[in-house]
This record gives structure tokens, C-alpha cells and sequence, in this order.
DNA sequence: CTCTCCCT
């Protein structure tokens, strides 16, 4: 790495202060004992607060202490979530006074600054678990670190059985002699779940180091509220008109909530006297466009009193400087999954006490702050310690392919921390063996192999596969990217009929998928210009990911020797009865009373307000998700015919025939 | 007549 020429005496200054800083650390205090617990074991738990400054510190005592170098192996350390393996990066390459992608790197999807200089690496959880499809050992590092174990995401969770077992050969491996390091295991966590963490690996040894949060004051209802938004309304002007400065934050479940309630504190607000401080609320939501996103980091104008709205987004992924306040509805919408019927959902549940303290956290980053519940001690003394991992509720088809692909291969008997259903471990097997990814015998097929090698769910990629046989790659790709983002549309609740209009015109008589396609294709006729996109109420941000996803999967499909560029022109059925290969389970046919009914489970479904579909009637349907809201939804439909079932899936329908 | 959140 070249690096511009510098004044020796300023860099060294800059390392002094650089130290100096650290050493103020919480952390710091405990650095020489923190070195040795690593150093005398193959695994070690630590837990410790936000702020605690375990997250940068850690990586850099175990590389001054030699633990890790380029010839024993360098450091992972990972992270649920892009944006902080990046900052973290960044954070400690200035600490190390290194340039990013020397010392210090990271790793993201399409963002990637780490080099063979590299020695201690952030990365996504998910880019670790693409690495164990290349290197089933992981040897380049000697150390791993789980960071943020508590959030129990999918991946972290997978990740926690593979790199136990990983350590065990490894360690096997070292003892009869064989040229191999072992492997340093090193699970933070901000809860006090420590146990459970450490007797997964084998009794592991626990560090605590203290946090550096300000105390939160906490406040219970006296009784249970029957209306969170009249009582969240209530307590947002009690706050505003009784306490000093400093922002509020509102956790609520979902936009519609965030919405109303973004009204109504506007209605109150406007009847403020101007002698008092005023009220300036800022919805907050994933789907928000992020110009919009924006204006809570913005400062209120004089004399004003930010009240923030926000989903779960505002619990870990956004943190927002400034807040004083928090108001805990005690909700959250939750994805949920039943692996007998096999459908997904999405309801509003109470949330875990340890998700109530995070939200808690919120308003003691800064300084003391004071946090609102809304619901009584009682019902707060009834949630659950912990939120259920993602791994107990979720589908686990990708998960499963993506480990028999990284070598192992009886996933029944796999290594989880908590363990899946056994219906849904045997439900997603039957899902990977619908799509020929496995076989009779449970083994990755050919197919299934060059399945998982996409960064894609299961059925995308089998339909990116089969899109050479239909002469349609180049819309396979197109579409399945768009697919693979949150929506492109965007709807403002205040523009609804707008927006509908500005769609009207993508608008395919055979849905969404081929509604996808016209609109990338007037995307690309005006060259993304923003005026347009605006006009259309088309989410840019949302657009030029896809677009980078096209890109990657393009290369892969030069990787499998799958022609990018094969079109099929004008015969769109083709796209269709592509696509088929992969969602032939999610099908829905027409009934007499207009109703359409499931292939598989026999269930009433809706089509979705916000498709192409919505009000149309075609003799069959295919969608890309049913999520169990209010109703059971599909999104994503388009129309097909049923004759196009036992060709798409021959050994499913036929099966299915025989069955019945 | 509607959409917690994150990742490859």
C-alpha cells in the first residue's frame, strides 16, 4: 500500500492522541485481562453495553498481542448490518492510523476494501457465510468474532453451529499434526444472556466490561392503555409541555400507525400558542424515501421540539442523535411462519423485555434521558426475556441449501443453539427437494449446487437457472433483481391517487412481473433521470440497487455459462412459465365466486391492493409471497394458465395427482 | 384497499 508521504513527527503525534483516546475507553482498564482470557481459550463470550467500545477495541488488543498475524490467520469480526461493518471499519482503521483496505477492512455486498494487507476484517454476517461455500474451514482466519449475538439473526445463529464445528476440526486437525492453525472463537453480546451463549461453546469463558450509557428513568402506565395511539398522542404533549428540552422518540409497530399518528400530532401542534415551543414530528420507516429519512437527522428550527415516529427501524439500524425521550408502545410487527400450512406472517406482537431496554437505550446515548412505557409493570414482568430467533420463524429453505452447500450436509443434526421445529427443518428439505436442489436421499443435486452459489433465495436462482431453457435470461434477471428489493414504487399516504395514476402507466394485463419489466424499460428510456422518477413515484435508492444486483447476477450467470443477454422478446408467456420453475407451489386458482384458492393448502388468498392484479380476474395466479396480515395476501402476481403447471414441475404435479 | 427489519 503507497501511502502519501507524511511528517514522521505529525504521524506520531496522531498516534498519540489516537491512543490517548482509546485508553479513555471503558474497555481500556481491562485490556491486559481481556488479552490473557483470549490467549488461554478457544472460546470466550463478552458482554458488555453499547459504548462499551468492545467492538473496536477487541479486534486491535488481539492483534497487538500477536494472536492473529498473516502467517497464523487474520481477524473476522462480523455484523448483522452493512452500514455498521463499514463504520466500524473506518472507525478503527483511523484508530490504527491505516488506510482502509491496509491494516483495517471491510466487507459488504458491492463494497469490498479489504486486500491481502488486511489483518483485522468487518464484515456482513451473510459475506461470512458466502465465504464457507469457498472455504469450508475458514482458514485464512484465526480468530473469528460474532458480534451482536444477541440480535439472534438468521445468519449469526447458522453461523454459531459452523464455526463450532470448524473449530472442532480444526483443533482435530492441529493435534494429528497437520499444518493447521486453530481457530479462536471470540461471541459478543449486549444482553446479559450470557449463559446460554457460553455453555453452546462448551462452557466458555464470560467477560463482562461496563457500557458507557447514562441512566434512563423508566415510567409505567398505572393501567393498560386499550389505544397506544391516543395514549402515545397524550404522552408526546405531556412530555412537550411539561418537561425540558431535548427530542422525543415514539416506537410504534407499522407505517399506518406511524402515519396517523404523524397527523395527529400536527393537528395538536397547529394548536399551540406561538409564545410556547412548538412541535415538528418526522415520520421514520424503512420505506420512506431516504430524502425523507433524512429529516430526522436534521436540526429542528428554533424553538422547536422534534418528535420522531418510528418503526423497529429506530431500535439498532438508525441511530438518531439528540433524543432525550422515549415512548415504548410495547409493540412490534413480527414475521412469523407455520411450517404445517406453510405460510408466512406479519402481526403485531408484544415485544421481549430485552427489546424493551434497547428501545430504553435510546434516551441515554448523550445524557440521562427518561423513557415512557406505555402499558403497566405487570405487563411488562409478563414479556418474554428474549425475542425467539429468527430461526425458530422463518422459512428455512435458503438457510438449509446454503448449509449443505458449505459441507453439512445431515442439517437435522446440526449443531443450533435453539433448535428449529423439526416440521420446519423437514418442510424446508421438502421445499429444496420440490426444486431438485436435493435428492430423495436429502444430497445437494448439481442444480442444487449451482443453486446455492447465487445470492439469491432458492426459488429465484432456480428460475435465473431455468431461464436459459426458456430463452428469457436477460428478463429473468430483470425482473428477479426488482424482485429482490423493497418495492420501487414509492406511495406517499397523502398522493395515493397521484401515485396509482403515474403507475397506471407500466401497468402489464398480465401483472407484476411483466409491470416490473415496463418499468426499467422507461427507466432506462429517460436514463434514470430524477425528475421522472419523482413524477412516477419510482424509489431511485431502490432502483440502482437492483440494477447493481443485475450486474452481479449477470456475472454469475456468465460463471454457469447461462447467455445474460438470451431475450425473449415479445413471447412474454415465456417469463411466466420461467418464473413457474421456481413459485409452481405458490399458485392460486380461480373459483366460481370469484375467490382464488391455493394449489397447495386449499387457502383463500387476496391479491394484494398494490398489484397489477388487484381487482383482475385470470384463471390461475402466481406470487412471489403470502403473508398472513389481516387477510392472507400474495404480492407479486401475475396471471398464468394451469396448464402450464405439470410442465414447469413435472415430478411435483404428477406426484401430487398420484396422491390425491 | 396495504406493506416490522435485515442479508447474499
Amino acid at each position: 500500500m503507497k501511502q502519501p508521504a507524511k511528517d514522521p513527527k505529525l504521524i506520531k503525534q496522531q498516534r498519540q492522541k489516537m491512543l490517548q483516546f482509546r485508553r479513555q475507553l471503558p474497555i481500556y482498564s481491562g485490556r491486559e485481562a481481556i488479552i490473557e482470557t483470549i490467549k488461554a481459550n478457544d472460546a470466550v463470550i463478552v458482554i458488555g453495553e453499547t459504548g462499551s467500545g468492545k467492538t473496536t477495541q477487541i479486534p486491535q488488543f488481539i492483534l497487538e498481542a500477536g494472536l492473529a498475524s498473516h502467517e497464523l490467520g487474520t481477524i473476522a469480526v462480523t455484523q448483522p448490518r452493512r452500514v455498521a461493518a463499514v463504520n466500524l471499519a473506518k472507525r478503527v482503521a483511523e484508530e490504527t492510523s491505516s488506510t482502509l483496505g491496509g491494516k483495517v477492512g471491510y466487507t459488504v455486498r458491492f463494497d469490498d476494501t479489504s486486500s491481502n494487507h488486511t489483518l483485522i476484517k468487518y464484515l456482513t454476517d451473510g459475506m461470512l457465510l458466502r465465504e464457507l461455500l469457498m472455504d469450508e474451514l475458514l482458514l485464512k482466519y484465526k480468530v473469528i468474532v460474532l458480534d451482536e449475538a444477541h440480535e439472534r439473526t438468521l445468519r449469526t445463529d447458522m453461523l454459531f453451529g459452523m464455526i463450532k464445528n470448524i473449530q472442532r476440526i480444526r483443533k482435530d486437525k492441529a493435534a494429528q499434526g497437520e499444518d493447521v492453525e486453530p481457530l479462536k472463537i471470540v461471541i459478543m453480546s449486549a444482553t446479559l444472556d450470557a449463559d446460554k451463549f457460553s455453555e453452546f461453546f462448551d462452557m466458555a469463558k464470560i467477560l463482562y466490561v461496563s457500557g458507557r450509557l447514562f441512566p434512563v428513568d423508566t415510567f409505567f402506565t398505572k393501567e393498560p392503555q386499550a389505544d397506544y395511539l391516543d395514549a402515545s398522542l397524550v404522552t408526546i404533549f405531556q412530555i412537550h409541555l411539561k418537561q425540558g428540552p431535548g427530542d422525543i422518540l415514539v416506537f410504534l409497530p407499522g407505517q399506518e400507525a406511524i402515519e396517523t399518528l404523524t397527523t395527529l400530532v400536527k393537528e395538536y401542534a397547529a394548536q399551540l400558542r406561538r409564545s410556547q415551543q412548538q412541535v415538528l414530528a418526522c415520520p421514520l420507516f424503512a420505506a420512506l424515501p431516504p430524502s425523507q429519512q433524512q429529516h430526522v437527522f436534521d436540526p429542528a428550527p428554533e424553538n422547536t421540539r422534534k418528535v420522531i415516529l418510528a418503526t423497529n427501524i429506530a431500535e439498532t439500524s438508525i441511530t438518531i442523535p439528540g433524543i432525550k425521550y422515549v415512548v415504548d408502545c410495547g409493540l412490534a410487527k413480527m414475521r412469523g411462519f407455520n411450517p404445517k400450512i406453510g405460510v408466512e406472517s406479519l402481526l403485531v406482537h408484544p415485544i421481549s423485555k430485552s427489546s424493551a431496554w434497547q428501545r430504553t437505550g435510546r434516551a441515554g446515548r448523550e445524557a440521562s434521558g427518561t423513557c415512557y412505557r406505555l402499558y403497566t409493570e405487570d405487563t411488562f414482568r409478563e414479556l418474554d426475556d428474549d425475542t425467539v430467533p429468527e430461526i425458530r420463524r422463518c422459512n428455512l429453505a435458503a438457510a438449509l441449501l446454503s448449509l449443505k452447500a458449505s459441507g453439512v450436509d445431515d442439517v437435522l443434526s446440526f449443531d443450533y443453539m435453539d433448535r428449529p421445529s423439526r416440521a420446519s427443518l423437514v418442510r424446508a428439505l421438502e421445499e429444496l427437494y420440490s426444486l431438485s436442489a436435493i435428492d430423495d436421499r436429502g444430497h445437494l443435486t448439481e442444480l442444487g449446487k449451482r443453486m446455492a452459489s447465487f445470492p439469491l433465495d432458492p426459488t429465484f436462482s432456480k428460475v435465473i437457472l431455468q431461464s436459459a431453457d426458456y430463452g428469457c435470461t436477460k428478463e429473468a434477471l430483470a425482473i428477479v433483481s426488482l424482485l429482490s428489493v423493497d418495492s420501487i414504487f414509492y406511495t406517499p399516504s397523502d398522493k395515493r391517487e397521484q401515485a396509482a395514476e403515474a403507475r397506471r402507466k407500466f401497468l402489464h394485463p398480465d401483472g407484476d412481473h411483466l409491470t416490473f419489466l415496463n418499468v426499467l424499460q422507461a427507466y432506462w428510456e429517460v436514463k434514470g433521470d430524477l425528475g421522472w422518477c419523482r413524477d412516477h413515484f419510482i424509489n431511485v435508492r431502490n432502483v440502482k440497487v437492483a440494477l447493481d444486483i443485475r450486474d452481479q447476477l449477470v456475472r454469475f450467470c456468465e460463471r454457469n455459462n447461462i447467455p445474460p443477454q438470451v431475450s425473449c422478446g415479445t413471447d412474454t408467456d415465456q417469463v411466466l412459465k420461467c418464473f413457474l420453475t421456481g413459485f409452481f407451489r405458490n399458485t392460486a386458482l380461480l373459483q366460481p365466486d370469484g375467490s382464488y384458492k391455493s394449489v397447495v393448502g386449499n387457502q383463500i388468498v387476496k391479491i394484494h391492493p398494490g398489484s397489477a392484479m388487484f381487482g383482475k380476474r385470470a384463471e390461475g395466479i402466481m406470487y412471489n409471497e403470502l403473508v398472513f396480515t389481516t387477510k392472507h395476501y400474495v404480492r407479486n402476481v401475475s396471471a398464468i394458465q394451469s396448464s402450464w403447471l405439470p410442465e414447469a414441475a413435472p415430478k411435483y404435479f404428477n406426484n401430487m395427482r398420484a396422491s390425491v
